[in-house]
DNA sequence: TTGTATGCGTTATCAT
DNA sequence: ATGATAACGCATACAA
């Protein structure tokens, strides 16, 4: 039996060394270079380093000498509070978190929430990113880009890195066609998912109709609008509504907006699931039946899509997918290529039976 | 303006000590002590500190040295990819979220999937942990509670640690008593989780009802028990499921064989809101009135169970507060205390309308 | 096959 | 007020 050090001073490769009676080198080696020295005496220094209570290198130290952690940082462009509570954003950590723990990598989440000022230097911890969404004037996303480590973006698009994305123009275009063209006299609404910056539910002026972007939203928008167009219908922005934030609670309060409005919409463009389950408990709420007086369709596809009552039509992008690929091309170190998934249209019950 | 150092080489305190002209314990001072040097002086060095690229101290280097990271470890009893899936966990992980992003304190996620073998030495990182749910022969709890870091746990309970928990058993009896003195000629099932070892939706045998343990499901299951023998009620343990994992998926299995049956059951008990949900859909799938010939409730009070169709009877446990709970007494240092949080039985439409 | 010595980037102590 | 220096715990090049 050896003698252990005492209890409160943590243990530490000089420390075990100089009990076990071998140098630093030989007991590191026994855990990162079994071929350096004999399976006996490896096995011997493993066995009484368990005895001993040490389980291995401070990964802290071993991180600061190789460079390289073993983390992943997953960037997110709000609150982590918030990614919690958001399915789409669930099942993206879900593949995410999937391919890391296969890979032996551990995730730290980051939210944009660290303010410039409290700097903590946590991008000097990762050894690659995943970031999510646009990073509008992130300090936290500058400071990751000149750490010019790994980075895979997702859901939009930079220069020189991997990105994952989908056509969300063409998606939105694709399911509201189908919904318009089950629909007789159409009377749109649009419930958006941040067009603008405010953090109030509310409809959008007509400035803010063109002012185009690159957002995943305003893809989406534009796809909307073609489709409209292309029936020859029209809509005007005191028919489309802005909503901050992809929760159930923002989402009720714009859906009872619209489904309020006189002339009362036959026909919700929402930009996700969320918004579209609050706009089928509204109708509900208002005995409005849908799908015979009201057409409703989503975004996303997320697990409820398909439970709720009657069962959301909506675009299906795969989440997961999305999670999994981008830790798997950052895990490979496919630091180049641009995909872009497929989606699906999702024929349910909330356009036609 | 100052000369950069090349963009390959990243920089150090040090480099930019030469550059800017002053020693590293200067520059070290300006981000960490500002009462260390001249106002003057520091404005100066974090203006140049800027202009180089450099925003402050590698978070490795400066947590070997000061033994302190910033980073809280959140450490759960089953893979990451299931936790971002459950509802409850999500909620829980939003508290916790919450209080760390208010205390500038990093997230990092730990499943319990790590290996022995592979033992990265993560644990060495955190300042503290974070313990969700009982961690049965976890390799990684083990070494966690070596480090002899601050540890709060939650949904169970270690000797001299802080923990977070509720009252299982007398809030399960109390649902477990409105919902059968509702009920007439009771004719009862119980759908639970993870009751025994097992990756197989099934019910559970004689033997394995009498397995008395301290994990949250079997103190839910003696409440349940015990609401039955006060109602002078019976059930045998052919009428009692295990669901392994708290999803849709294996929760339908389980509702589908439950009200499938013969004799049918009138009353369900279900040991979470996720498995309700699913007993309401088959329910409606089978043209089962809920309340009127099955009384349904659930546990948890996760936001759905108001949206569902009966809206849930459920036990309310506040698992946003649980995890801001967890979070502030880490933060704040109260390491001892243990707390058991209020749950609120809550009335909607499964029962009674 | 095993041991010695250096440096990773920082902070804190001690001089100056 | 500022600078030199040691130590944090480890991995690796190199010597033995």
């Amino acid at each position: 039996m050896l003698i252990a050090e005492p209890k409160n001073k943590p243990l530490t490769l000089k420390s075990v060394s100089k009990v076990l009676g071998v140098s630093t080198a030989t007991i590191s080696n026994a855990f990162n270079r079994p071929d350096q020295l004999s399976a006996k005496l490896r096995d011997k220094i493993l066995k009484q380093c368990q005895e001993l209570g040490y389980h291995g290198p401070n990964l802290t130290a071993r991180t600061l000498r190789k460079g390289e952690s073993g983390v992943i940082g997953v960037l997110l462009s709000d609150s982590l509070a918030y990614y919690f509570t958001d399915p789409v954003a669930n099942q993206f950590l879900t593949g995410i978190a999937e391919v890391l723990e296969k890979n032996h990598k551990q995730l730290l989440m980051l939210s944009c929430a660290e303010s410039t000022k409290q700097t903590s230097g946590i991008e000097t911890l990762p050894d690659g990113f995943i970031v999510y969404g646009t990073q509008d004037k992130n300090p936290l996303f500058e400071r990751v880009l000149q750490t010019n480590k790994p980075i895979v973006t997702v859901d939009f698009d930079t220069d020189n890195y991997a990105s994952i994305n989908i056509d969300n123009q063409a998606a939105a275009k694709e399911v509201a066609m189908y919904a318009l063209q089950h629909t007789q006299n159409a009377n749109i609404a649009i419930l958006g998912l941040r067009l603008i910056h405010s953090d109030r539910v509310c409809r959008i002026t007509e400035d803010e109709l063109y002012n185009e972007g690159e957002s995943v939203s305003r893809r989406r928008l534009t796809g909307y609008m073609q489709a409209i167009n292309e029936q020859d219908l029209n809509i005007t922005s005191d028919y489309i509504w802005h909503i901050p934030h992809n929760t159930y609670e923002d989402a009720t309060k714009a859906a009872r907006e619209a489904l309020s409005t006189h002339p009362q919409p036959n026909c919700v463009l929402c930009m996700s699931d969320v918004i579209a389950g609050a706009v089928l408990a509204i109708a509900r709420e208002k005995n409005i039946q849908v799908p015979q007086e009201l057409k409703v369709v989503g975004f996303d596809d997320i697990p409820e899509a398909s439970r709720t009552s009657p069962a959301l039509t909506t675009v299906c992008q795969k989440s997961i997918e999305k999670g999994r690929l981008a830790a798997s091309k950052l895990v490979k170190g496919e630091l180049t290529q641009k995909t872009i998934l497929p989606t699906a249209l999702i024929k349910r019950e909330t356009v036609e039976f």
